[in-house]
DNA sequence: TTTATTAAAGTATTAATTACTTATATTAGT
DNA sequence: ACTAATATAAGTAATTAATACTTTAATAAA
């Protein structure tokens, strides 16, 4: 091609950002990992893996999923979310990180297993400011504050602590969460993490942990006005509650 | 990390698509290269570089303006669209593709250089019912009509005649122009190609060519009143012409 | 059978979009 | 200098969509 001035490839890294949703509590869980080895060891993390020779990089990052959580669950999606190049953004070597994101329909147990110290599923929550965090216990960790891109490597250099997610993970949980969030109003991918169906009061749950605010600030009537044309009506809950039974609905398209 | 199994890591190319706007014909065009090597040598594509130690990969997309222009344009965006990483997008070998977008300012003169046998600007049209092309004097390139990533790839490996892109590109090209049309509604990057400010016509002439109708046929008064808020008003056009000189705009956020 | 609970369905108001009309600022021709 | 032609800004009425709120319906438990 072009020019053979190839000094020396960069490592590509898989980062995988996998969703779930707790309905026991009723809220959204991302996984994150303790790291075992530098860099960044003993710090939380986002899964990551080294692509191999012969695969995709979305076959890497269901590997990832299939590490994690065993090999149970038959079906999830994956989609890209962007691809991470910084020549800073990890100490002292170059790694390319390409982001996705998996939305699981269940919340299994994990095993760290493949080199990772630890790993548990972490409760997502946002303020209404805009703000994303991931708590499990003592640990909290915010995403990236940052408005741009820019302003969030030109202060990247300095020594970060471990109330720090590792590498630059909290801004790539932060463009996740924008992505998310941006497309609520045309595709709700993220509403795979209720499972092949869901009531709209599900729906209106996993909406307003994206927005910061309650349930109940979501007016179910309208909600269906205005999004019905993305579900697509499959029959009633049989789940026995108190109360009238929810009527069940799936995404009408999960294509690009 | 977690695991070493690295048999071989993939070429990395950084891919880009280089929009700008002819104002003799008001139609947008796209830069085409014709490659000098294998694989896909003396077909038609988009301008490839693979990525240096010591650059990022925005650093390479740029630089690959940079050889295909000249130094002299000061001022263009440059944004990320995807990564491509299907196992059978290059024959023969294993290569990713980091795809950008770069808006110019200006429709300046190219060389091909560094390797390529030949450039040209590319006229860009679409059909109503969504399709893309390119067209070159008697050349003329489609864009993929695929409407999953999945259903391009299955018919992928089959040889490809000279009326096709090399490549994946007609499906990278096919990704771009869904990108920068679902953008149109809240983030317009793409009228960066009409310069710093521009008017509302020439904004809707470019509008219009991703739906592939007339400009009449969107109306100014109603443009205006569902867009101003993404534009600032920054003056009236001093350009000599017939009838009412019109108010001049620019993008009120480039940021993401 | 009654009550509490939950969600669906309906209604009235408000806001946004669309189709269409009028007014204004300029160039070119007489 | 006046008029016609042109191109765009600005305004208006009708339609459509979004929002706040109310009523109806289906279930579980007392």
């Amino acid at each position: 091609m072009d020019n053979p001035a190839i000094l020396e490839q960069p490592y590509i890294t898989i980062t995988n950002i996998i969703w779930s949703f707790d309905r026991e509590t009723d809220q959204l869980q991302v996984l994150l990992v303790k790291r075992a080895s530098n860099p960044y060891a003993d710090y939380w993390a986002l899964p990551e893996t080294f692509m191999r020779a012969q695969e995709s990089a979305d076959e890497a990052a269901l590997r990832l999923v299939k590490e994690k959580i065993g090999l149970t669950l038959s079906n999830y999606h994956t989609e890209q979310l962007a691809t991470f190049t910084h020549n800073d953004r990890a100490p002292g070597e170059r790694a390319l990180s390409l982001a996705y994101m998996t939305f699981l329909p269940e919340m299994p147990p994990l095993k760290a297993g493949y080199g990772a110290l630890d790993a548990h599923w972490f409760t997502f929550s946002a303020t209404e400011a805009g703000q994303f965090s991931l708590t499990y216990r003592q640990l909290h960790f915010m995403t990236a504050t940052s408005h741009s891109q820019h302003s969030y490597y030109k202060n990247f250099k300095i020594a970060r602590g471990r109330d720090y997610l590792a590498f630059d993970h909290d801004w790539i949980l932060k463009v996740a969460c924008q992505r998310i969030k941006n497309k609520l109003n045309y595709q709700p991918n993220i509403l795979l993490v209720l499972g092949h169906d869901f009531t709209l009061k599900e729906a209106r749950t996993v909406y307003a942990a994206f927005f910061g605010i309650p349930v109940k600030a979501i007016d179910n009537s309208n909600f269906k006005k205005t999004h019905q044309h993305l579900f697509k009506e499959v029959g009633t809950t049989t789940r026995r509650q108190i109360g009238r039974p929810a009527k069940l609905y799936k995404l009408a398209q999960i294509e690009e």
